[in-house]
DNA sequence: AATAAAAAGTACCACATGGTAGAAAAATGT
DNA sequence: ACATTTTTCTACCATGTGGTACTTTTTATT
């Protein structure tokens, strides 16, 4: 998969392209952002980007997976039930604290909706696996206890899913009004599910979130 | 405020402009489209759509007023309680036969989260005011009969317009799984609101679907 | 120290971008 | 018919775009 081992010295510049690209991507979008600006704000030239990379649409992939990755990887194996949405809460709730990720995928991720954009088919590709997942979590819960009202399971992580996208968006509109976790948590009691609260003054845990810039600085 | 009567020829191309506009800008973002492109599709030259719009901020304003107006407008006067939820799903549900609109409004909104967008005040205002008529209908509602779970009437609005965008997206990535409406139907019902189904073959009714380009032509 | 490979840079390309200057053409008012 | 205003165009500009060809520098291997 990597063509350079990380050893060699470009590894380093690969992340710190990589890093660039993610601030940028998540400032801008995909559209608003020239490889000569990532390039410039990782302290190289345009070529020396493309070297790496061979084109803008590979770059964005790259940032995409990494990003996604670091949150979702985990998510495939076992976890069952209440502890996936509690997973996926506590991500949302430190999201708090890296806003840009949280912009990077309401950007791109709208950006993507055309059929013809780089990413389309690895959103596409997201929330299926999203939804499935987060569908199985709500089955297996609404076996346990069945909900107040007649919801699939697919139908309500649908909607959990697509209530944190829109609420981050409100959030990043008027940051003070909205508080996306909150709200995430009624609508699960809505669904006759509790979850335990996640911690209120979320320790540093560098080992997951290494290498997101917002809390640790790329130098 | 409009500067040139529409008796003007000037008044066929501006609409006509606009018209184009909203196509393009729906198709590929604010930033995705120059404004040479949008004056091809409107059969003029981009000089000739500078003067009727004195930059490419000005149009995309212009657009987005004018395709807001038409939804949103009505929305102000005397609505109350559950019409104006009922309202808001009938366009949601009319939607789906003009997809353009949803486009726009994803990926404009999803852009404008930047400060700098020309779109930004715009948005800010829209969600204020969606949330806020939206949050209004809540009060009364649920002074009539409680919600079964703790919910504030104003986070009830911003969870029903969340989901709604959330859905939107989540629906032009891939149209055949996602039913917006139904969903949107199901959230009330889950707040103990029951609306009254709207038509599962919605009438054309060109006095207030004029002007939108899916169904009525242009010319 | 020599050699191969990787990394980075300079110069360039064809093309697209939003916007301006000034003139020609068309519509409008009297 | 004339003068004025509105509309539209051609030409141009400075800048930005993703990407290529080719060269130089750095790094790792033997």
């Amino acid at each position: 998969m990597t063509p350079t081992p990380p050893t060699r010295k470009g590894g380093q510049t690969r992340t710190r392209i990589i890093d660039s690209a993610f601030e940028l991507f998540a400032e801008s979008g995909f559209k608003g952002v020239s490889i000569r600006e990532i390039a410039a704000n990782a302290h190289i030239s345009h070529v020396g980007l493309l070297h790496h990379f061979g084109s803008k649409d590979e770059l964005l992939l790259e940032v995409l997976r990494r990003r996604d990755s670091s949150d979702i990887a985990e998510l495939r194996d076992g976890a069952h039930g209440l502890e996936v949405l509690e997973w996926a809460l506590h991500v949302i709730h430190d999201n708090v604290y890296r806003p840009g990720i949280v912009s990077l995928f309401v950007k791109v991720s709208s950006e993507a909706t055309d059929p013809e954009h780089p990413a389309h088919v690895f959103f596409a590709d997201r929330y299926e696996l999203l939804c499935t997942v987060a569908g199985r979590a709500f089955a297996e819960l609404f076996a346990e206890s069945p909900p107040p009202v007649d919801i699939s399971p697919l139908d309500a992580a649908r909607q959990f899913v697509a209530l944190a996208d829109g609420l981050q968006l409100q959030w990043m509109l008027a940051p003070d009004r909205v508080t996306t976790y909150d709200s995430l948590v009624v609508f699960l009691r809505t669904l006759g599910i509790t979850p335990r609260p996640a911690p209120s003054f979320p320790e540093y845990r560098p080992g997951v979130t290494a290498g997101h810039p917002e809390r640790t600085p790329i130098r």
